[in-house]
DNA sequence: TAAAAAAAGTTGCAATTGCAACAGAAAAAA
DNA sequence: TTTTTTCTGTTGCAATTGCAACTTTTTTTA
């Protein structure tokens, strides 16, 4: 599979204008409501995918990292409330618009070739990672969603020792459990042997 | 956004010979190892993707239906167990190599040109699903998921009554929940006056 | 570098959930 | 049409979880 940064590149050299906008960290990048056929591509920085539901309770429905690809075709509204996306940290995104792909420029360049490959690049890198985390939430206890999640770091460093991606505070909410409840966990699979845990790095004990 | 069925006729009424093979009820469609390029769209029927974990117990990991687009570049296999496809009805599959793609037939012929287009929106498709389930599974209670699913269902048919997609048991699968702690939830929620319920058919009768 | 904010860590308790073990209804297969 | 299988519905009980309310540590910002 060809790398990322390639793709992005080749994305942004291409023969037509794509604008690439700069954010500060705070800044609204753009909304999901009747702007269907956007595409975005987040060349640097995070940001949150946000909805505020009917109490206003602020509820992140994604988080966006450096060169993950987001906008409304990968999640048509179908409530009224509104998603936001909010910059984290100061950030460059891409903006592409979804018939682009389509509608291709009148030279038939070798460009527009090979713009819905690389955007398809994207597209199915970011299935997998959704895949995983469909598989980590499938899990019915904080205990089987952790050593599930766990288990997948592990593979892709191919070793049992592996530094999480993000802050314990992070990892509650990829697992969509209470943070209390999962440090409580992790300090039982500490106790019984199965796991060690030194700040944000963790090893695996069994088999 | 161009309809299913005519990206799937689009693919195979291609300038290449793309196999489509036929299966039984059963049988193997596909294993995901060392297969990663390996693209594959339910014409018609339906599949299970199964992995037996290392107790020999069946782990049901995705459910394919028809136009639904599949295949280890979705999914890399991180672990030793294997993935299996099998057919839960008869049907019939086309196959494709993800390099494909990028290794154009020297014509240049117009097919290749839209060819990863469609792939592209089968793919966005595929994303938007695994979106929904997402926003469903991350919600912490039964109650919640519940409501969570219905009120996307609702939207998606413009009405507050609804007939569900699958059955009770299959809905507890796809919210990942013990079936019977979501039947005595889904009573709680008629008790209570959240929904009244006839077999599948729902409706809201809140707000 | 001091102040503020975010993250980590802890615990009791009540609510929710999974599990097990049923019975009856409906659908599919023989 | 009978048999078999799958699906629906129910309940008690133990285990797990979320919630609330803290303290301490680490990181960020002013």
């Amino acid at each position: 599979m060809t790398d990322v940064s390639n793709l992005i590149s080749n994305i942004e050299q291409g023969c037509s204008k794509i604008p690439k906008k700069h954010f500060e960290k705070g800044e609204v990048i753009t909304t999901y409501i009747q702007k269907r056929n956007q595409i975005c591509i987040m060349v640097n920085g995070k940001a949150d995918l946000i909805r505020y539901d009917l109490n206003g309770n602020k509820d992140i429905v994604d988080k966006f990292n450096e060169r993950d690809i987001f906008g409304e075709v990968f999640y048509p509204v179908h409530t009224n409330n509104e998603l936001i996306v909010m910059a984290t940290t100061d950030c460059d995104v891409l903006f592409l618009v979804h018939d682009y792909i389509y509608n291709r420029c009148k030279q038939n360049c070798k460009f527009h070739n090979s713009f819905s490959s690389s955007i398809l690049e994207l597209t199915l890198r970011n299935s997998v990672h959704q895949n995983t985390r469909i598989e980590v939430l499938s899990k019915r206890t904080i205990r089987e969603k952790l050593l599930t999640y766990f288990s997948i770091l592990s593979s892709k460093d191919f070793s049992k020792s592996f530094t999480l991606p993000f802050s314990l505070t992070n990892l509650a909410d990829y697992l969509s459990v209470d943070r209390s409840a999962m440090m409580r966990e992790l300090k039982n699979l500490s106790n019984e042997g199965f796991i060690s845990k030194n700040g944000n790095r963790i090893k695996l004990l069994y088999k």
